[in-house]
DNA sequence: CGTTGCGTTGACGTCGGCGGCAAGGTTTAG
DNA sequence: CTAAACCTTGCCGCCGACGTCAACGCAACG
């Protein structure tokens, strides 16, 4: 198929598949007026790159999965470097929730007394 | 003061404050020279950024607060304005955890698949 | 008087993941 | 035959928060 049908069944764009292209995450044959041919790997390959992009994985992160489709395997995450991406993001994911917690925490804690400060400067000015 | 003192006392670039300035976060006056003038006001504003920014505030966030001050409040956080920003903030930020809790399980539940598979797989070929 | 170290403005680079447009070639439907 | 709908490459734009020059002015010290 064609990069349009591809866009369509993978539910992007053709100029994404470009770029993923660029990045050397998919692959491609010439026909011989030079558009891009793709058999049904390709479905599956960049069906695997959306979905780890839309969980929060950043492009470089997919290749380890686009890989292993591309080495015969049934699944992306087949691969020990596949599982271990698993891992490294998972530990990202934790670090970035703990970060985000204390952040909630020193904003809530900042809100509190600004908002108590605000109470107790009304009762002074008016008693 | 001049700009590269008030840089080191609240812990930034001049590159960053000449920012702030562009952005309409930072005012200052001008000796004859053309140099920028700072007073005592600055270092709590830049401080003030500082701080929210580290913790994750955009820049355009921690307006009310630099307003705040220069409305010559004692605290950034004491205006309204400033208050209501918090709360966005928090709830931003309850938003971002929920979506990566989400996404935490969604690959921790693959990789668990990716995992038995691999293992019954082992088991298939190495009986 | 030269050097070093401040300061100034302006403009381009960075990172990621594309979007959008230009200027062409191809194919297909009517 | 022509218009629409594909395809190609290439390049600029975007977002945020600056970093990093360049090319200059000013000041202070020996």
């Amino acid at each position: 198929m064609r990069i349009g049908e591809l866009a369509q069944r993978s539910g992007t764009t053709t100029r994404a598949l470009r770029y993923y292209e660029s990045q050397g995450l998919l692959r491609s044959r010439r026909t011989s007026n030079g558009y891009r041919e793709y058999d049904e790997t390709a479905v599956r390959v960049v069906r695997e790159i959306r979905t780890l992009v839309t969980i929060g994985f950043r492009l470089e992160d997919t290749r380890p999965f686009v890989e292993c489709l591309f080495a015969g395997h049934e699944s992306g995450d087949a691969c020990p470097d596949s599982v271990a991406t698993y891992r490294r993001k998972l530990a990202e994911i934790d670090a970035c929730i703990d970060e985000l917690r204390a952040a909630r925490a020193t904003i809530s804690d900042a809100m509190a007394q600004a908002v108590a400060r605000r109470e107790t400067t009304c009762r002074a000015c008016c008693p």
